[in-house]
DNA sequence: AAGCAATGGTGTATTGTTGACACAATAGTA
DNA sequence: TACTATTGTGTCAACAATACACCATTGCTT
């Protein structure tokens, strides 16, 4: 939570950069030791947990600042970002709008103003990632999955259906090359998909499936010094990746 | 366009009642006669045409707003209605940013702000529909899928994403409860699919494939009166429809 | 060094799904 | 009555998905 003085030092910085009314929230998906990971916020003197937002500027791209925001919180650029719907009910923020109301009355406290917020998902590699707080929190953090705090706001429904938007994406697109490191072996790319879906796959059919959608490189040398036997290194295919995300997989009809 | 008595009156109304930057833009899908049909609005002096929009009030959730909107403009409720992006380019209004800008100066002119749009697709019965253009249109018309005019704005943009996104859904997603009359043969939905997809389909894969979804109730009696075999009435199975909505086709995985 | 446990690569039989196709039934028409 | 357009239904082959089993490699234990 902000002091006054801090408020009022934001709130004029707000109004003079940012499109009013409209927010953008990322929900920033990793991938490390087997567990998906979020990327959450703590603010500043409180214990209130957060997804990583912002606002937009006058005249930027929606997209653009949404790279915006993923960049300054991971340092991370050129990601895969998806918008995936917008949060508009009128009284989304109302715990803002309580917490500041009384601090800075009438138009000039930007938290007291309705806003709607642009849900994004990015997928980032865990290990390339450098989280970073911004102005208003204290820190900023990879959480497990299955342990995410609640969050204020109506972030844990936004977090619920990036969740849900991935796993339907998981259907009919290829997943991963944001995910994984360059390298990865069979075994680790089909934990990331056990871990998305929350539910075991057979190993010889996944393994059948991914090579059958053709996006992968095996690497000549397979993955040495580790115990039990080496298993094979494979990448993405780039152009073949990049393919299969616009055309997707399972016609269907 | 408006005139600038027009403008002015419009204006004050909007910056009273509406949320400013965002804006409400439907697709609104119809089906007649083996053709797929699209809503577009003529507005009043000019030749322009557009997608049916409107602006949020200021404490309206947004689902609501299109709601509303759609019913304006056809007098349906309580339809099939899904957001489905935003669009959020900083000169998307560019057009009417000029159009206007000379009229009115300043910040009492809401269509020299930005506006950011988001994009709703609709499935209307379209023997229901009831087409009725809003103040500022001068006609509100059914528009056969392959002979829209060029749209205003980024509006043929925004009809095409709708386009590709109710074909992605066609996949994992039963359609047609919106589009077609209360009963209807099997051809007939077939025809349906046809059009959305703009390809041919085998007569009796889709049929096979159709029933196994389990969302069709088959009528006792078929329709009797036209020439040729009497083929038999369908209806939606609305549970199953529903509960199919929700939970999807083809798991993939 | 032999055997074990853990991990990973590959194959196969069975079952289910999809695509391509042929034929029968019905109603109107020439 | 023959013909045509339309609809209902069945079948077979190709392909994909599922559920399995077996072998190879590595390090560790004994």
């Amino acid at each position: 939570m902000l002091t006054k003085e801090e408020l009022i030092t934001y709130c004029a910085e707000a109004r003079k950069n940012y499109l009013p009314h409209i927010s953008i929230d990322c929900v920033v998906f990793g991938f490390h030791e087997g567990q998906m990971k979020v990327l959450i916020l703590k603010i500043k003197n409180g214990d209130e947990w957060y997804l990583p937002g912002g606002f937009l500027l006058k005249e930027e791209p929606i997209d653009h600042a949404a790279n915006r925001i993923l960049k300054e919180r991971t340092s991370l650029d050129k990601i895969f970002l998806q918008q995936f719907r917008v949060f508009g009910e009128p009284d989304r923020s109302k715990e803002h709008f309580d917490m500041y109301k009384d601090m800075l009355p009438g138009e000039a406290n930007w938290f007291t103003n309705r806003f709607l917020t642009i849900g994004y998902y990015a997928l980032v590699d865990f290990l390339d990632a450098n989280p970073t707080p911004d102005e208003l929190s204290a820190t900023c953090t990879w959480c497990d999955l299955n342990e995410v705090p609640p969050l204020r706001l109506d972030h844990t429904q936004i977090l619920n259906a990036a969740l849900d938007t991935l796993r339907q994406h998981l259907n009919y697109q290829p997943i991963g090359y944001n995910l994984m490191p360059k390298e990865f072996t069979m075994p680790e790319l089909q934990k990331l998909y056990e871990t998305i879906l929350d539910k075991k796959l057979d190993r010889r059919n996944f393994q059948r499936r991914m090579l059958g959608f053709g996006i992968l490189n095996r690497a000549d040398e397979p993955r040495k010094g580790g115990a039990h036997k080496a298993p094979f290194l494979y990448s993405f295919n780039t152009e073949k990746y990049k393919a299969a995300l616009t055309e997707g997989f399972n016609g269907g009809w």
